[in-house]
DNA sequence: AAAATATGCTAAAGCCTTTTAGCATATTTG
DNA sequence: CAAATATGCTAAAAGGCTTTAGCATATTTT
């Protein structure tokens, strides 16, 4: 009834009546170097692929200390962000012999503490993190400890470490004055409590959009530690105190989306009644109606670039190599919802 | 410059003036059983808090044979529908100490036999699997060889494995009978064209509403492997080709998104020219205007079932203990897009 | 022709745990 | 009081691989 027995390097090397160390080395790649005829070499080769022997990872791991797999710390996967990002990351990282271990975050310091725990108990090769704040020390120390480490979309202020993150400052002000020019002068940004780097860079960007023109800036933070239902209703309040606002910028997806929805409930019609632009492109707002103006990031090159550092570490064994510091720049994708209706189409909707 | 070496086992051992096994027993729960006198289990596990010790999990999983890691495949985690199964189904499964290990498959039947294979190199203790078709013989080998394992979403023809799906022919009868009650006539079906089970029976549950009541099929079957345009371009072919069409249901939630690109572009307006549903709820749908009528999964469900069968799978010792097949009831939630605008409106825009 | 070097391979240590068999000593039983 | 059983713990094997030091033999150098 059992299955035949796992077959093992022991089975390999007897059977070709050599040394375990010869397959071994052979196996992987460093017969030349060691000196392996390479008649041998083929016949080990041979035999190793004709019963199929595979080795089994966690010895290899145990004994080489790489595991060939990558840690991989979101905020959300359920995010559209953070799932294309994590779609993009895994393909490029099964190409290059590395699996993903993945968790998410939910903004909890603590549980993440947790999370980069258990990836440091399971030898993780590499990091790829967007993590909460409050992390500073564990992530030093991960960095002093040498590990190859990227941090994305966000940083950790004061933490010296490889990054890829995307221009949001330079996103967002471009996004304000594309708003200023058409003369809108009520313009909303509508952001969350947490101080992750970059939603105060975006912030920064609406701020010196509007100060350029001296404007007041009308900011909403949400705190996201709350029921679906509860943070509409907080947009909603806001508008309702707001009802001079003309346009409404939003510093992610989600926001974007629980903006919508308030708008929606509120008969605030888009464009006519305010114009709408949300950080973080994705499906919905390409095929909302209107079609939502947004502040797209460069998905692909991030994935890309963020593997690539990786890799380098991984395989380079400079440790202080100095840290790389990549900002992407993002793109406005202008669409209906931002532009300003004419004046009589105004008029007719008043 | 180094950092102090990893606290060992053997470390513990010495300190204490005891055998490792001492402490390897007391530190797996297994003092009372082998025993290890209170005192001295307390003593142990006081003093590897105190420096706290974490046990190599390499060198655990390989002598236990036991990964706790669990084998998420899934189509695409850009998914909503998968990023969303996969973000419940982590939860549940760091609750009880396992970690996941994931892989889009992409369709690629192919690449998922080699996911296949490393998961198997790797020791995943179970697997959560969303498969492509063509890997019927390797879920049986897996399944004979007693690796806990859940098909979920679809199932593989002719495998007995444990599954939680969705009962996607009621779901797309009682869309249909929704449509048909409203007295439109001429209702398509818009599919994938691979044979995956699930695309079949929310197939069949279309088919047999429309023969109850005498009315043709008409279905468009959507070759997935081009590009989104050309997709895209495909249904707009199809509606134009089908004038008369006042009614579509989309079997997945990327058709619907397609078909409404589709539509919008083709200037058909939801629902006053044609009613629109699709499988699968998701933000875009709840925010489109109109608002989207489709059958919703029970994702939360869902995932707790999944991680129930596994859970029960990993611990139970019992091989063959019988399959579990659960399928689980989905709902349709109706919205605008499906209600059948009064004679007068559909003048008004004639 | 002896010494030095190159060639081709292997023995065995090491990675860090878990787990089994079993050794003393103390207690109970007949 | 000897034999049986219980108690409390440990030595050592096992898990499957990588890697280092080094052993013969063959070839080249002085």
């Amino acid at each position: 009834m059992e299955l035949k027995k796992r077959i093992l390097i022991h089975d390999i090397a007897k059977h070709l009546d050599v040394s375990i160390a010869t397959v071994s080395l052979v196996l992987n790649g460093r017969a030349k170097e060691k000196r392996i005829s390479d008649v041998l070499a083929e016949r080990v080769l041979n035999y190793v692929n004709e019963v199929g022997y595979k080795p089994n990872q966690l010895a290899k791991s145990l004994r080489s200390g790489k595991t060939h797999v990558l840690g991989l710390v979101v905020e959300d996967i359920a995010n559209p962000f953070f799932a294309t990002v994590a779609r993009l990351i895994e393909r490029k990282a099964l190409e290059n012999g590395y699996h993903i271990i993945y968790c998410s975050t939910n903004r909890d310091t603590a549980m993440t503490k947790d999370i980069l725990t258990m990836f440091e108990e399971r030898h993780v090769d590499g990091y790829v993190l967007a993590l909460p704040e409050g992390l500073e020390s564990e992530v030093s120390a991960l960095v002093r400890s040498g590990k190859p480490l990227v941090m994305f979309d966000r940083v950790l202020s004061g933490v010296p470490a490889n990054a890829v993150v995307v221009d949001g400052a330079t996103g967002m002000y471009e996004a304000a004055q594309h708003l200023l020019a058409q003369g809108y002068k009520s313009i909303a940004l509508i952001t969350i409590m947490h101080g992750q780097t970059q939603m105060i860079t975006r912030r920064q960007g609406y701020a010196q959009a509007l100060r350029e023109h001296n404007l007041p800036e009308l900011v909403s933070e949400i705190e996201l530690d709350q029921e679906p239902a509860q943070i509409v209703g907080q947009m909603e309040s806001f508008f309702q105190a707001h009802p001079h606002c003309e346009a409404v910028l939003f510093t992610t997806n989600y926001l974007g989306l629980y903006g919508l929805e308030a708008l929606n409930r509120l008969g605030w019609s888009v464009p006519n009644r305010i114009a709408v632009i949300s950080f973080d492109d994705n499906a919905l707002f390409r095929l909302y109606s209107p079609p939502i103006t947004v502040v797209a990031q460069p998905l692909e090159v991030m994935a890309e670039e963020i593997i690539k550092v990786l890799l380098t570490a991984l395989k380079g064994a400079k440790p202080t190599n100095g840290m790389v510091l990549l900002q992407l720049t993002p793109k406005l994708l202008i669409r209906q919802s931002s532009i300003r209706p004419s004046e009589s189409t105004r008029a007719n909707l008043k």
